[in-house]
DNA sequence: AATTGTGAATTGATTCACAGCT
DNA sequence: AGCTGTGAATCAATTCACAATT
């Protein structure tokens, strides 16, 4: 019976909040800080520094006793547990109100991302002065477009009633993650990920503290 | 020594929760069903019916046994719970890229928000054709707006360098939600709640997930 | 002297299992 | 017979407390 090799099994919200110590790194970086300790970087990220050592033992020790995080290297070892190594493509589908934002959202490339199309189902729609892609094609191209350029991430602004069926042709076509602003539950298989953002949901849950 | 009559403390989570079901149920109402059990609406909702029950217990039994929920009176009572009785005013700050498609952005008034102003620090500034309120004011005009409406919640789309001070004077004029889409940690006081949303960082978070 | 890394303790959320109604 | 409501059990996340390291 062999040992198993170790499933680095990271959970979600420790995922999230790396993101989120990423970018504080990036900041520390461009003050030019190059030790950071974890009282400090936990402060910027709004956590306890208990919560952030525990959060980073989870793929690695990157800290000096008596000394701190070098921030260089802990912003590099974070970008590869996420699996930001290189840019990644992404497609946006719905150019709509909400979708002619998101074309346009300058934090995405920021962070590493790409938007290489987005997709629509009125072919009279244009993109937005100043988005970031040149691309706008009919949802009906979508699964070709997919196949061709191997693209792996979606973002999707569509009415919710539509949201399902462009769902299914992103699976169907190699998707993998889903970044999803419908207002609805969506089914996929095992092996997708979809992270969804109600922006209804999210000020109604506010006005549940507001006495 | 008196008993402590009931500290009424409804977990974050489950009040995310609620506006889920909520919109469910409304879906349900449409359709002229008027009885759901907790496997068909947790089913809607994506989540496990005990979830599900475990959640509305929180707040009182509206089930019958042997029969389920009745869609009107859960709806209403679930309503009542998040304190979304009556119609809500919100400001938007920020009418950059991202505030103006939330200027847009039906979703909340359909839940029953309702945007009263939008403020820019810019004063050349425009409302896009289709903003939900009439109104733009510059920044300085905050304070004085917001103590002459009793306004309790904002939503901000202000770049992450102007975040902390425009929430400073949020708080100040008795703002006590905040729904907050700058990149930043917010420093707020006791009683103020904030909920962030993080764009990049969600689709970070995603990128995870493609193997 | 300072600060990490981590097992143990705690707190919180979810799920189970079933008693209790209708 | 069917489905809710809930105490008990499980599972997961956070925090504590401190030994280990520079």
């Amino acid at each position: 019976m062999a040992v198993v090799p170790a499933p680095a099994e990271i959970p979600r919200r420790t995922i999230y909040r790396l993101s989120i110590y990423q970018r504080c790194l990036q900041r520390l970086r461009d003050n030019g800080v190059d030790t950071v300790s974890s009282a400090t970087l936990a402060k910027a990220a709004g956590v306890k520094p208990t919560q952030l050592r525990k959060d980073l033992a989870h793929f690695g020790h990157f800290g000096v006793r008596g000394r701190g995080y070098p921030v260089d290297l802990l912003a590099s070892s974070i970008g590869e547990a996420l699996g930001r190594t290189r840019l990644q493509p992404v497609i946006l589908v719905g150019v709509g109100n909400l979708g002619s934002a998101l074309s346009r959202y300058q934090g995405f490339e920021k962070e590493g991302f790409e938007i290489v199309a987005a997709f629509d189902a009125d072919p009279h729609r244009q993109l937005p002065a100043g988005a970031l892609t040149r691309h706008l094609l009919h949802t009906d191209q979508l699964a070709t477009f997919l196949v061709d350029h191997e693209v792996r991430m979606a973002i999707l602004a569509v009415p919710p009633e539509a949201a399902q069926a462009i769902v299914n042709t992103l699976v169907a076509s190699g998707v993998q993650a889903i970044l999803n602003f419908s207002p609805t539950v969506l089914a996929v298989p095992d092996g997708v990920t979809v992270n969804s953002v109600d922006l209804a949901a999210e000020l109604e849950n506010l006005s549940y503290f507001i006495r």
